[in-house]
DNA sequence: AACAGCAGCAACCGCGGCACG
DNA sequence: ACGTGCCGCGGTTGCTGCTGT
């Protein structure tokens, strides 16, 4: 039993994706759009799964991509919806347009975690740490002044009694589980938020996250600045290519601002503007390059 | 200059949910 | 109602560059 793979694995490519690879890919779905994942691979003439061309297209080579780093403005947001939405990375993302949830949680992951914790606050529950442990140890002083019986007998949420089988341990207090309850509560409420109104979700937010209400609008990251040098992400080497005569390569580490200016001096000045210098070196595709594409009189090598 | 440890990021993996026959 | 296949999500891993010693 159990699932099939999604692919036969055996014969393709994994790791990280050459310049080549990222062409086809693109090629192919600006001509041709995404009908189904598992064909693309095929039919783009590409040695990988479907499921890794989605990750590289969604993550990587969609057009409507922000890269470069997040601003305070986009920290703070990001700090609010986790407190309400927890790691639901993807609902997250679809408040940030041109942001992906793979960004946004490696963000979270590697930057905005530590700073919350440098700050006293403890990302998961987004307490001051102090109250979270704190609230660790009353709940388990409360939990030993309660049968285990009686520590089982308040529902986590309601509906499930639908068959499904309760997420409870017995090392849950009264009071966890109405905070429970009440973040559950919120979540919901948020959500419905986000879908009738995304714009008015920071209004609302106050109202509804009582104690996490320190993080709104306090100035909590006015002195927080990252400087997070220009990253070169990739590995592999990086082509820059004019849609007429000229192509260059280097490795990743070598004149990439260079290979950039150049590139801009070459053809429209514009034409990077998407893709901010920033940003990963590997986002130097111009999207305008694909209008020559689109005209029928435009190849990627 | 060389090495080790760390940080950041892209990519992979496995699972759940949903659509469809 | 059930089985199958695909997509999308979240957690994790591994690679690369950076920084400190």
């Amino acid at each position: 039993m159990g699932r099939q793979p999604c692919c036969e694995k055996v014969g393709l490519k994994r790791g990280p994706w050459t310049i080549d690879e990222d062409h086809k890919l693109m090629n192919f779905i600006l001509n041709n759009g995404i009908h189904c994942w598992r064909t693309v691979p095929k039919l783009a003439g590409l040695l990988r799964c479907g499921k890794s061309c989605r990750l590289r297209w969604i993550n990587y080579l969609r057009p409507d991509l922000k890269r470069g780093d997040f601003t305070e403005e986009e920290e703070d947001q990001i700090i609010q919806l986790h407190s309400s939405l927890g790691n639901r990375w993807s609902k997250i993302a679809s408040n940030f347009p041109g942001r992906t949830d793979n960004e946004i949680k490696n963000h979270w992951n590697t930057r905005i975690k530590k700073r919350l914790k440098q700050l006293g606050i403890d990302p998961l529950t987004h307490m001051p740490i102090e109250k979270t442990e704190e609230n660790n140890r009353s709940s388990i002083v409360h939990n030993n002044e309660k049968t285990a019986a009686e520590s089982l007998s308040f529902p986590l949420e309601e509906g499930s009694s639908d068959g499904k089988i309760p997420t409870l341990v017995c090392e849950v207090s009264r009071e966890d589980i109405s905070l429970e309850v009440e973040h559950r509560k919120r979540v919901d409420e948020v959500e419905l938020l986000l879908d009738e109104d995304s714009n008015d979700l920071l209004n609302n937010y106050a109202a509804l996250c009582g104690n996490n209400s320190l993080l709104l609008g306090e100035g909590l990251f006015q002195d927080t600045k990252y400087t997070n040098p220009s990253m070169t992400s990739q590995s592999c080497s990086v082509s820059v290519g004019d849609s007429i005569n000229n192509s260059y390569t280097a490795s990743a580490s070598e004149s990439i601002q260079s290979i950039l200016e150049d590139s801009l001096s070459i053809g429209n000045s514009n034409s990077l503007q998407q893709w901010p210098v920033e940003g990963s070196v590997d986002s130097i595709f111009s999207w305008d390059d694909f209008d020559y594409l689109e005209q029928g009189d435009f190849s990627f090598f």
